[in-house]
RNA sequence: GGCCCGGUGGUCAAGCGGCUAAGACACCGCCCUUUCACGGCGGUAACACGAGUUCGAUUCUCGUCCGGGUCACCA
């Protein structure tokens, strides 16, 4: 039997289910047509069942570079691996998505749910591409069957170890089924004996290969002369060969991964070759990195260990969607800050993102920079914008919280508006978990009175202060008026009304106007620091600020030591 | 262990043979100020190490060290 003859029996005999060739998938998905320049990426998680912040990272690079290019991003399941199987583990993938408003232009939508042209976009709904693929790969006599069992491997693997190979895997001397003849493989089938197939290699050791690499540059490997395993003993791909059909019929530019990937690079490049597909261009990305709190080490960050890892954690948390994105472009892409002064209020969808600005090194999750950065886009937002926000954020999450900003809505936004609407805005919050306890004092329900005073200022002093207040406040005030009058109080109680002359001579006075103010903002609040107290009394109304001052008062008498 | 990637302040980072080595976050100080924050101004702090190439190396080359990845019928 020669080689043609052996080849065509042989791919016969593995695959005789399979009566299309890859010629007929070529046809079914043609060249997409797009312009010169324009990029086909994809982002292709297995699904796990949530969004990996790197996962995020990696997807938002995907989306930027299809975009500024004029071109294609897609959303494929790479789920070929059944032992880690989960019953949905989709949905937790594109909800994390949708969540931060990354959206591909075609590719997997949801559970069982997809568009384009190119699908299926689910690799357990390809086989049979994959399948013809492998077929023709056996006609060429460049995949082979094989039969060890995976204690046979594992020994080839331990011998290996023993010798202290240089090279180890499944290959030369180890590839016992590499030249198995024609009728021991169909005695072996017929025998119901299980099979993969394989990559029949024509690496060489001594050879390199070369790539361009987007990100990095020119990276030199040897080649590779490994006997992968293409198809799994259930006809299910390897992660390589789904790879290499689904990047080439879908038209894949730029294969867009983890840095985790270099290394298989020569194997994919040879997979390729073998399939006389072109190669398309890679781009790996450096790792999300963080600091383990034990060891004091740099390591990937993890499921397991670290909540922040899953995306899900920071909607939780409720920091807006724009933060982590804005967050993540600004450790992705290193032009992004300048870029982001010059357009202070352009979506961030709209930054001009080049794959080539991006760092190759990994950077460590910096939880305090997404804090200011998140702080920064909640101080532009609007009053309405800001309560629609948390309020959609906590209707599931703290109905408490709900409910009371939800009983007034008038009221609500009034208080979010406190020092918003001006020309700096505070930056207090970073995340919707934190509106209840910074906001708390202008809402009875979750108002609790402790009134602890600074340790400049008596009781007795408070006292007075809180009493008289009592008497000469009014909500008619305009701001100028109400501060005259706490000032206007200052010197019958030994205060200075005048800061500079205070500070002239502070042995005379008790304290200033801040002291007094002090003292009126704990009594209001329970806080010794709020925003702008004026707008505060405004919301809170008259008896309200009646009865927490008269309550201030009898406390503060309680301390005193024949009170 | 083999192969590969990476190494500028605490963190993220500009830099592409000659600079007092940007900027942001964090930290500290001052100013502003009804407190706090915001804002403004200023400050502490870095080219892992050793050779070489060069008139000159953070930048180029090699070695060392350190960190990371990868060597599965996982992706």
């Amino acid at each position: 039997m020669d080689n043609t003859d052996f080849n065509g029996k042989l791919a016969q005999l593995l695959f005789p289910d399979i009566d299309k060739t890859p010629d007929y998938y070529e046809k079914l998905y043609p060249d997409r047509g797009l312009p010169e320049g324009a990029r086909v990426t994809r982002f292709a998680p297995s699904p796990t069942g949530y969004l990996h912040i790197g996962g995020l990272f990696g997807a938002l690079v995907d989306v930027l570079t299809a975009k500024v290019s004029g071109g294609v991003s897609y959303l494929r399941i790479e789920d070929t691996d059944k032992k880690r199987e989960i019953e949905d583990g989709v949905s937790g993938i594109t909800d994390g998505m949708k969540a931060f408003g990354v959206e591909f232009d075609e590719g997997v939508t949801g559970f069982g749910t997809e568009k384009g042209n190119y699908g299926p976009y689910t690799q357990s709904k390809r086989v049979e591409i994959y399948q013809t693929v492998a077929k023709s790969l056996v006609e060429k006599g460049l995949a082979y069957p094989c039969f060890c069992s995976a204690d046979e491997l594992d020994q080839i693997r331990s011998e290996q170890e023993k010798e202290g190979a240089a090279i180890r895997g499944y290959f030369g001397k180890w590839a016992k089924c590499r030249n198995l003849t024609y009728d021991e493989i169909e005695k072996k089938i017929k025998n119901g004996e299980s099979w993969v197939l394989r990559f029949r290699s024509d690496g060489s050791e001594e050879r390199r290969v070369f790539f361009d690499d987007v990100i990095r540059g020119k990276i030199e490997m040897p080649e590779n002369i490994i006997d992968e395993v293409l198809l799994k003993s259930d006809g299910i791909p390897t992660y390589h060969f789904a790879h290499v059909c689904d990047d080439h019929f879908m038209h894949t530019t730029h294969v867009i991964r983890g840095e985790e990937w270099i290394s298989s690079v020569p194997k994919h490049i040879a997979l390729f070759k073998a399939c006389g597909f072109r190669v398309p261009k890679y781009a790996h990305t450096p790792q999300v990195m963080k600091i383990d709190e034990e060891t004091g080490d740099k390591r990937k960050l993890s499921k397991r260990k670290d909540p922040e890892a899953a995306v899900e954690y920071f909607i939780t948390e409720g920091y807006p969607k724009e933060a982590l994105i804005e967050y993540l472009l600004t450790v992705i892409s290193s032009g992004f800050e300048d870029w982001r002064r010059a357009n202070p209020a352009v979506s961030a969808e709209d930054y001009p993102f080049n794959l080539k600005k991006m760092s190759s090194s990994g950077c460590l999750f910096d939880i305090m920079k997404l804090r200011d950065v998140s702080k920064k886009i909640i101080s532009t937002m609007t009053a309405d914008e800001v309560y629609s926000r948390i309020t959609g954020w906590a209707e599931t999450r703290d109905p408490d919280l709900y409910s009371a900003f939800t009983s007034d809505k008038e009221r609500t936004v009034a208080i979010l508006n406190i020092d918003r609407d001006v020309p700096k805005p505070r930056k207090d919050i970073a995340k919707w978990n934190e509106v209840k306890d910074y906001y708390s004092y202008m809402f009875r329900e979750f108002y609790t009175n402790d009134l602890v005073l600074p340790e400049n200022i008596s009781p007795a002093d408070a006292v007075e202060i809180v009493s008289e207040y009592a008497g000469v406040f009014s909500l008619e005030d305009d701001k100028e008026t109400w501060f005259n009058r706490i000032k206007g109080m200052c010197d019958s109680l030994g205060f200075a009304s005048d800061n500079k002359e205070y500070k002239q001579n502070p042995d005379k006075y008790k304290g200033n106007v801040s002291d007094v103010v002090t003292v009126i903002r704990i009594a209001l609040t329970s806080r010794a620091q709020t925003p702008d107290l004026y707008p505060i009394m405004t919301i809170l109304g008259c008896d309200e600020i009646k009865s927490r001052l008269e309550y201030a008062a009898s406390f503060w008498k309680g301390m005193l030591p024949n009170g």
